[in-house]
DNA sequence: TAGATACTTAGACAATCGTCAATATATCTA
DNA sequence: TAGATATATTGACGATTGTCTAAGTATCTA
């Protein structure tokens, strides 16, 4: 068995605080949403749309998956707040969330 | 129907070029990697420990889950490209690779 | 070489995920 | 109000994930 000194020269301080459980969470929530490659070219897309926004349906074609696949990764998106929509007509325009992305990226230095 | 103005009025143009299959399926595996709160804590805990690293060993109790479970975590990390190890003797330490994140960094801008 | 410590691998299990076809809902127009 | 279009929801499926216990491998020390 290991002498005690040992055991306590392997010890190296931390640079502040670890994460918190809670804090870890939201943001893992935040990276489970970018962890799939078609979401994370569909929040691209959205992204790269800016202010106005981009139409659903034209978000089924360029990511050669089914309308209710594309439904479904938009609702993944929206509850990880990164993505949000207005109503036009039978339309829905999606656009990304102004910030979304701060607290994510200040994680990440 | 429609009439076809209505439906090219809709289409906006993107900016830039949009993510290719490659690039996002690299990226999503990072995002992947951070995807789960603990795996997230773990990660969180290498980096703080510097360029020196921290043993394996004492990773296990912050954590509150069991080692295999840890050195399986730590796999997914290492296999992900977001940190790497050197061995000591019968221990283990983990450090972050330097400049992992500089990719999806530079993609969430 | 024997025993102890550090870590990994294997195998199992419940839970979650990505996907689709089918169906439902919402909104517009004629 | 009936039909058309856009989007969401449901329910199913195989695949993957996080976790554990049990067992294996690696390295040190005496």
């Amino acid at each position: 068995m290991y002498a005690e000194p040992m055991t306590q020269a392997r010890k190296i301080p931390l640079a502040g605080r670890p994460l918190t459980d809670a804090r870890a969470s939201a943001h893992s929530l935040a990276f489970a949403a970018l962890s799939d490659p078609t979401r994370l070219r569909l929040f691209d897309l959205v992204r790269r749309a800016g202010t106005t926004g981009v139409c659903a349906c034209d978000l089924v074609e360029p990511l050669d998956r089914s309308q209710p696949t594309i439904s479904h990764h938009l609702k993944v998106l929206r509850e990880a707040g990164l993505v949000d929509s207005r109503r036009e007509g039978t339309w829905l325009w999606y656009f990304e969330v102004p910030g979304c992305l701060d607290d994510v990226k200040s994680f990440l230095r």
